[in-house]
DNA sequence: AATTAAATTTAGACAAATCTAAAAATTTGT
DNA sequence: ACAAATTTTTAGATTTGTCTAAATTTAATT
């Protein structure tokens, strides 16, 4: 597989998260800033390797080939990550570009050895999981910060949006993967948020909220 | 820079020994194991971006810019060769197809990282020298074991052939980086040689002899 | 010095990955 | 339901990197 085939079925998988979905031309060609025109290029030989299903103007989705193969990228770009921040002290906000490009490292035992240096970990920087060998990922109940009810209390476990101004916004205000949540009050007229973290409390934007996964404590 | 400049420019830098000697098509046409019309296309590129200078017949040598680039990826080659065996426990003659995908990565900062987290090495798992940032490596004195007088001794410090084939042979034979050898006696007839290493007496074939440096021990 | 041999370059073709512009199919709006 | 808008595909071109086969240049030999 080239990197530019590994690209796309990654592509795609995220626009079906994860699954059997099918997603139209369009939405790939944005998801891989390319043009439409190149998006059924790629898409009609990835048909032929049997890795997606493919009916002209009906959309694309994996196959389980293509869905196996698309797990094992995603495995790769986000061991890397954790890689990059654990062993080299790299910010989360620094090591996307670097995993896009380690990601297409071939080597089955060297995706081994790093899942071994890093204790097999479950989840990456930014929250998201880490399939295992096999494909399988841990789960764990999040919510989106905006979704939470008023009064609750979590943990921040990951983000929605992982841009790198998005995960600098963030580390200014120092709201950080693990950090305890109290969802205070929530305004009906904007949807802002009255929160407390770290003992000080603060508003949030809608924005900011709707991108923020919040494992919500277990109330009994 | 695409990936397979890269790699004539290492392959250049290898043949012309680091220098600016000239080396022929065919040279490089069988380092890298392609076509010499397909070299005659890629130097004409290379010479157009000003990385090697090509007169039509008269063979290739590296600019200084071509030199530097190539010094670059010869220490990012070695330095992710360091790592793998340091690192993830990779043996001596598993890392070279690896590093020889990883040293495209394009991050300064990550070489410089992962120079850091290997302690600013000087040597690979090979014994051949990793420039640092600004291309300048250490040197030591060493000789091939055939050229070693009769009688001497010295360290065995690194590898001519790195072979996956050649290191499992001197893995086998227990010959490792770092081990004192003694130079016994040399056979005329076959310029075969029987040493002393781990206390242990044998004879080795010129071909083998001719593959290992030993750095002489000083003699007062 | 002329001829043969070897090395090198050119010419033309091909696959991968992309693009633009035009054509075709599908979806939407009234 | 049919025209308009949108989406998708096709056709044809471009770049990178490679190849084979033929032509050219340089080197070697007698």
């Amino acid at each position: 597989m080239t990197h530019s085939e590994e690209n796309y079925l990654k592509g795609i998988y995220h626009l079906s998260k994860g699954g059997s979905v099918a997603v139209a031309t369009n939405a790939i060609a944005s998801q891989m800033d390319t043009k439409p025109s190149s998006v059924t290029d790629m898409v009609k030989r990835l048909s032929e390797k049997g890795l997606v299903d493919y009916r002209k103007y009906q959309g694309v989705s994996l196959t389980e080939s293509g869905s196996r193969q698309a797990l094992k990228i995603v495995r790769k770009h986000r061991l890397w990550e954790l890689f990059l921040v654990e062993k080299l002290d790299f910010k989360w906000d620094q090591v996307h570009e670097i995993a896009e490009q380690l990601e297409h490292i071939e080597s089955e035992v060297l995706i081994d050895r790093l899942d071994a240096l890093l204790n097999y970990p479950d989840f990456d920087p930014h929250g998201d999981p880490i399939p295992d060998k096999n494909g399988v990922f841990k789960t764990r109940e999040k919510k989106l910060l905006s979704a939470m009810p008023v009064p609750s209390e979590g943990l921040f476990v990951g983000v929605k949006d992982s841009s790198a101004t998005f995960l600098r916004f963030l580390d200014k205000h120092r709201i950080a993967l693990g950090k305890k949540v109290s969802i205070l009050e929530k305004e009906e007229f904007d949807h802002s948020m009255r929160i407390r973290l770290d003992g000080e409390a603060f508003r949030i934007s809608h924005q900011i909220a709707s991108n923020l996964y919040i494992k919500p404590n277990a109330v009994p």
